[in-house]
DNA sequence: CAGCATCCCTCATGATACTG
DNA sequence: CAGTATCATGAGGGATGCTG
């Protein structure tokens, strides 16, 4: 098995499996961008913004490892593959659903550059 | 040079400002204890095992910025603070407690020593 | 187009010590 | 007890190149 933890988690806190589980910088968009069905690494790069491939493809392993996506790769030329979500995945939509509400619910806290400039209602 | 700040971050999408404001490895932690009330920083510090007094002042400091916490300091010897949820703050009860309810549910993935091992092998 | 290896930087965090 | 500065570290992830 090449997922490993070094440190000891508490398995009593539902936060902490969640972090190691859904913890990744992408795994919230990744779920988000692959709600609407089945889809391609290439989209799933071009819908997501700032990320590389690399690390995609790398958190898409872990979370297939993690049973929250399947993988389908078409011996093709040239090669295609697809990933969709597992039930478990999709079980994580209404949170991550949540804290995009949140979020946007704030976004008014930041300034065009991203940064936080907390009550703006001055002028 | 080359690496550069890489957020401008995207507005439109509120994970990101979500991952921005409650980031941090140890905020839904504090979020959760604070949840029951005014909290010394000592209690959470005894609270939420593995993390730092360190760590745990500077994210209640990001907290406070971000209007997440307020803080009161009682100018006694030894001193004395207390920190609160604000309504902000206590806006991300419900979603913290979806991550811990789910992580909960999914725990079993999970050995002893904290280690994933997929299908739960039962009793 | 998909996947992986390599290099290496950054950042958040951990550990410790000091002040009031 | 609370708070901060300093130093160390290591895991995540950005950039690039190769393979099929």
């Amino acid at each position: 098995m090449k997922y490993e933890r070094k440190i000891p988690i508490d398995l009593d806190c539902g936060v902490t499996i969640y972090q190691i589980m859904v913890g990744g910088k992408w795994k919230p968009y990744l779920i988000n961008c692959m709600n609407c069905g089945l889809k391609r690494p290439s989209e799933l790069l071009r819908a997501i913004h700032g990320a590389t491939k690399r690390v995609l493809a790398q958190q898409l392993n872990e979370m297939e490892q993690m049973g929250l996506v399947t993988k389908r790769l078409y011996p093709e030329m040239p090669p295609r593959a697809e990933y969709e979500l597992t039930e478990t995945g999709r079980s994580l939509i209404p949170i991550i659903r949540l804290m995009d509400e949140w979020g946007l619910k704030h976004s008014c806290l930041f300034n065009e550059k991203g940064q936080y400039v907390g009550q703006n209602h001055g002028g």
